[in-house]
DNA sequence: GATCAAATCTTGACAACGTTAAAATAAGAT
DNA sequence: ATCTTATTTTAACGTTGTCAAGATTTGATC
């Protein structure tokens, strides 16, 4: 009476409507990142993505304590993709330690804009008392570590490191902030006679690294 | 058998539960308010804020289309107060432009460090289609038309108006962004040899406007 | 002042949600 | 083959957003 023997390939290939799903976590993060996506987080309830995994709704507390523990998973993942997405962008832009730079904050500001809802899951204070996932806070370390190195590499002979930290948090906030204000404040590049945000992104940092000729 | 005659004034004085309310939409708002700072946006709900004005579950829907409408409500309210803390700010600040931008922006970081839940529903894409309700839009280019104005000061003499949007952006991206990371990513001031969030922000801020002596 | 319409509030209900408990099923070890 | 454990299901509870129907108050009109 057993049923097909498959290997554990799931996806979505067939209604194989297996007792034991065989991969239920993963699978339930990758629902819970469609649904938040395609529908928005007011839409994303455990129930929801359990439907989507096609398993029932109370089979995510076998891998999830919580509902916030699987936006943390998700969120984590998020961190991950984007700290890939930041290394990937520089690698493209040379050795210009400037225009690596610059490079990272167009790909920070990208990932935002393109994932504005995994997005601010990740920043946006919907997981509550996210230290007690350590899997998301490493992650996110990991992500802002990208940024403080490249900004570290712009100016080699820094003795102080406070000095190279503030000017890690400028830079940091500064796409940050854009990245926010992009995908919330309705922010058009248009506006500002650009065509695209990474644009208006590249625009912004350049100008900023570049300090008025003296 | 009439109950006594008060003359409208509510505030928590006395259990008068009268049928009518009398200014219930403001109540509510000034309930869900308190709500969202002390117990936080998870424990927001349209019931509890009817609970708190002392109504019943579907008083709300009189004077609130949904519960979006009355997030919206606050976050306008909220939009008005962050107007007029920066504009407090700045007048304390003298007459120096940069010193009066520096003021402006330690007024925006400081507001969303004291109402962190307030701040995170103005900004963090919590209200969808915030476009539907032009009291919140109003609101929210208000607080930002004192920003532009401010950085507008800093340089008397600007001919192209694309450059004074870029450069308002620029301010405007680095003090928001320095407020969602003080919010949300634990920044902590100690760790850049600070004391306050304030000291924090005035440290990055003069940085920026005082460029590398040349 | 009596009457009537509009505004305001309440009770009661419904579906969806997060979560738990108990029972059912599969997988793996002995 | 049996037993233990991991995984999943069904059923249920309390809470939420929301609506419909009825109750109460207010204010205008006669």
């Amino acid at each position: 009476m057993k049923s097909v023997e498959q290997p554990a390939s799931e996806s979505l290939s067939g209604a194989g409507q297996r007792y034991h799903h065989g991969d239920l976590a993963p699978a339930l993060v990758q629902a819970a990142r469609e649904i938040l996506e395609t529908e928005g987080l007011s839409k994303l309830s455990l129930r929801a993505a359990a439907r989507r995994a096609g398993v029932s709704q109370a089979a995510p507390y076998h891998h999830f304590r919580d509902k916030t523990a699987l936006l943390a998973a998700v969120a984590a993942e998020g961190h991950r993709t984007f700290t890939r997405a930041m290394v990937e962008g520089m690698s493209q832009a040379g050795t210009d330690p400037a225009e690596r730079l610059v490079a990272c904050g167009v790909a920070y500001v990208d990932f935002a804009t393109h994932n504005p809802g995994l997005f601010r899951l990740m920043f946006g204070g919907t997981i509550e008392q996210c230290e007690i996932f350590p899997d998301l806070v490493a992650a996110g370390a990991a992500s802002y570590r990208v940024l403080e190195d490249t900004v570290a590499a712009l100016t080699p002979g820094q003795s102080e490191p406070e000095a190279l930290q503030i000017q890690a948090l400028d830079a940091w906030s500064t796409v940050h902030g854009l990245a926010m204000l992009m995908i919330d404040g309705g922010l058009d590049p248009v506006h500002y006679g650009l065509d695209s945000t990474s644009d208006l992104t590249r625009a912004l940092l350049r100008r900023r690294l570049t300090p008025l000729s003296c």
